[in-house]
DNA sequence: CAATCAATCAATCAATATGTTGAATGATTG
DNA sequence: CAATCATTCAACATATTGATTGATTGATTG
């Protein structure tokens, strides 16, 4: 009788969009993509993707409208495209939390809670680095450290940390911090430190709020950037 | 050894929730629910999915914790779970929207072109209105609503669109108008509705083209404008 | 131009998802 | 309790998706 919407080119759309919002992979490469142009090779190394795969993955992206690419001599770089693409992942991570929430209103794990237990503030930042209470962990790769980073932070990349738990001071708590908010590798490296007992906050906002905020920064060139 | 984001449990979280959404037949049926508690049965008249079909994909809903259910006789009742379910849904439809603008701006310039699939003649509005096949969106503001409009029109200024879409039914043809040709508040509310998935006309010559024809005008002192 | 590098393509297999059918369950009615 | 109604389950056929491998294309380098 009613022949309704079932048939309505809108639905589709947006169930090819989900879809393609619906593999961790591409998730992954998104968030990486997200934070700069990358090259494919690039994007394996980060992500730990076989090669074809991740290529694979980042053409069902391009096709699905994004990312974007362009040639740089022998590379491709990828990039997001324009649109509200942050706004959706935001929603269904925030869709996600809320269920794992009430899942595990009993267990307490530390990654899944974004809350005062593992972020700090930059006001709570700057008022403990004042008191010498803290250590800065800068996590990005050692180029991006060097152009440019949170003054008195040691630099461990994310991938690292493992293996070089050891440089860190167990007598203060130690603040990671990343590319800010939509960089995952500062949460990573809490994971890390929490796991292995470390006492450790996150402070989300990254080199980018605190350069933001005119707050000083250490490095080669961070102005140029 | 490398330990990246892609283990990273909320990848693999957010992308179910994403394939949850990544099937045509669960968003209508969401987008339903969305409306009230509905029972299984009503939601395969609604949606035209077979039964069978209907109940796995609710279910599938279910286990995404995206609906919930409760019982009511021999009917199961579905609704819309707690979270910021709408938000993912919202953002997804505007990301496909952006998508579809773009790709939309090759066809039509929907505000200077006047195309036939998107105007309406005053001969095909008059005829389609006494077989009871369209609905009449009036979106001027309130006061000149009040002064004259078309029959059984309904007045959602266009500002105010967006937020009051709920009001228009979805099983007929949403024809919009507003103060005639050189007006574009119309041209506006088409573009609203169909980026919203509405079946949607606009009615150009709007007010003066109707009262010049001799037709109808409800309203309380049209002669006096 | 041959060698090399980055990325994509093509082909395959395994794993999942979907739609359909008909049977089974759970609750209500007489 | 048998009959009925609404829903779910189970099983199957089919289609789609994902990972892997090796070949291929495009651009650069010497």
């Amino acid at each position: 009788m009613k022949r309704t919407d079932v048939h309505h080119p809108i639905f589709d759309e947006v169930a090819d969009l989900a879809r393609t919002l619906g593999h961790a992979h591409r998730l992954v490469l998104l968030r990486h993509i997200a934070d700069g142009e990358l090259a494919v090779e690039q994007l394996t190394q980060l992500s730990g993707i076989a090669l074809a795969n991740t290529s694979q993955h980042l053409q069902h992206l391009k096709r699905a409208g994004l990312v974007q690419t362009r040639r740089d001599g022998k590379r491709v770089l990828y990039r997001l495209a324009d649109g509200p693409i942050e706004n959706v992942f935001a929603a269904l991570r925030s869709l996600a939390n809320h269920r794992r929430e009430q899942i595990r209103e009993f267990i307490n794990d530390s990654i899944s809670q974004p809350d005062r237990l593992e972020n700090i503030s930059r006001e709570e930042l700057v008022r403990r680095m004042r008191n010498d209470e803290v250590v800065l962990l800068d996590v990005r790769p050692q180029n991006e450290f060097a152009t440019g980073h949170l003054p008195g932070a040691i630099n461990i990349p994310a991938d690292e940390l493992e293996q070089r738990l050891a440089e860190l001071p167990r007598e203060k708590v130690v603040v990671a911090y990343c590319r800010g908010v939509q960089c995952v590798l500062s949460a990573d490296a809490l994971a890390i430190l929490r796991a292995r007992g470390w006492a450790s906050r996150r402070f989300e906002g990254g080199l980018p709020e605190w350069a933001a905020a005119g707050l000083g920064v250490e490095g080669t060139n961070y102005e140029s950037g």
